[in-house]
DNA sequence: ACACAAGTTTATCATTAATAAACTTAAATT
DNA sequence: AATTTAAGTTTATTAATGATAAACTTGTGT
């Protein structure tokens, strides 16, 4: 179940964060783009004001983003950008080396979530569009590539979630994802072979925490025509993204230093 | 009027982003701490999730901070860290002279923020207790300096929301405040005598944009006891903090060289 | 000065969110 | 390994709440 009010509030939130304007953002525009009515919204909006997620300009009316949502911008507990910052060179580098269009994927939960990505030689650090679009887990490389190294257990959390079909290719049927996964497990990449978008042909290979659980996934994207032309063309993708996720799964190792000790255990961590 | 079910769910993203730990918030932590029910918290929770401003850890079923949290930190709309680094110096050198607490104070529509604060000593640049509690604007002399500052119109949407009486020397008739108001005006600089703690007295000076428009206020608090002893104190405090709130206002005037310019108006700024 | 548009407030009603209780899962203890 | 306990999840029910429309206020542009 799903609080209806709630989604409405984060919806417009949302809104806020990706539209906001200069002089701030006007009730009757909040209204028209999200198809409130503008009694509910005002009654709304008050209250996110209240909380001060928002606020609203004395003079114009307008609606502001307020110091709640500014406070949260400076807190080091959202920090992750180390391991991105890290990451950022490895995917360079496939970027580079093969011009395609690379990502750096994380999952929270059921959900797979874009850390970073380039395109075509033109950097980017923002969000990839199927980001906060529900999983695409299945249907992706990226997704994939992690899925497989999951237990089963949490596979099967994420695979009961609905299984959009993206394309003619896209996999649904748990059974053959089943299978799939074990034969990613086994190559050490996975593929998406037009499985969510038409044309588009990626390669997916996992990055792992000090625990080799799988945390993030390293993919590249190819127009499918330039993989049946050249065989030798995905082989060179394979292996600079494998190489990227390899080197990426360090950056985990050194913190195994820094670890409460049991008795038994060494005292001296190298 | 305001939405429950909204204010609940937004105090559960302050408490999150107050009281995060390493692994996560447990929901039973969440409802002890907030007093919900643990199946209204957990309603609230799923659908927090699936807006993806928390998400839950497939293991633990603890909830973390998610990727549409994370994603508000790296925005630049947010940034106002200019103004407040320029105010920084500014700050402390009142902070260095006279060794007492001193604020930084803006506000948003009815709302006093603090946005930088030093005390004894110890920089802390976090929120100042009294923030996104309800505006006392009427009973501190950041609040005061600003208010004063204000045309006529602002000043009354602001006092006519509560005055709350915090000690016995708070001003909470609007006839007297207005007078007061306007005493403030011509002396450039505001006094709280105990009318929001008992034994603090604070001066506070405000920060005006490049239209004159009050825009922040810088105050100095100080043990009460410490002006009634020497009354050369207060002059000292008083000409720190106007010198600082003086200097801060200079920030926005560079910015007018960038503006639109219309019909009539001179072409080229200073 | 008038009309219009945007925002606000109010009271009503149907929907919705809160609740309790049953159920599941996992961990701790014997 | 079996039992117990605790935490989380799901469901069905009911009372409360949020959505609504309509009246009202404010401010802007003609």
């Amino acid at each position: 179940m799903s609080v209806k009010s709630i989604e409405k509030t984060l919806s417009t939130l949302d809104f806020f964060i990706s539209n906001m304007k200069p002089g701030g953002l006007a009730l009757k525009d909040v209204c028209a783009s999200l198809g409130f009515k503008k009694s509910a919204a005002h009654h709304m909006l008050a209250t996110v004001c209240q909380k001060g997620y928002l606020y609203q300009d004395l003079k114009t009316k307008k609606y502001l983003i307020g110091s709640k949502i500014k406070k949260m911008s400076k807190l080091a507990i959202l920090d992750d950008s180390g391991f991105s910052d890290f990451a950022f060179d490895q995917i360079k580098k496939v970027n580079d080396e093969t011009g395609e269009a690379v990502h750096l994927a994380g999952f929270e939960g059921t959900r797979l979530i874009t850390l970073t990505m380039l395109e075509s030689k033109h950097p980017v650090r923002v969000d990839h569009g199927f980001l906060n679009k529900d999983h695409a887990f299945h249907a992706t490389a990226s997704g994939k590539a992690i899925l497989a190294h999951m237990n089963l257990a949490n596979q099967e959390k994420i695979l009961k979630k609905n299984r959009v079909k993206f394309t003619e290719f896209t996999i649904t049927d748990k059974v053959t994802l089943l299978k799939e996964l074990n034969a990613i497990k086994k190559n050490g990449y996975a593929i998406d072979d037009e499985e969510f978008q038409e044309g588009v042909y990626c390669v997916g290979c996992p990055v792992f925490n000090e625990y080799h659980e799988p945390v993030a996934s390293v993919s590249c994207s190819s127009p499918k025509y330039k993989i049946v032309r050249d065989k030798k063309y995905l082989d060179k993708i394979k292996s600079f993204t494998q190489q990227a996720a390899f080197e990426i799964s360090k950056y985990y190792k050194p913190k195994k230093t820094i670890k409460t000790i049991k008795k038994g255990e060494r005292k001296y961590a190298a």
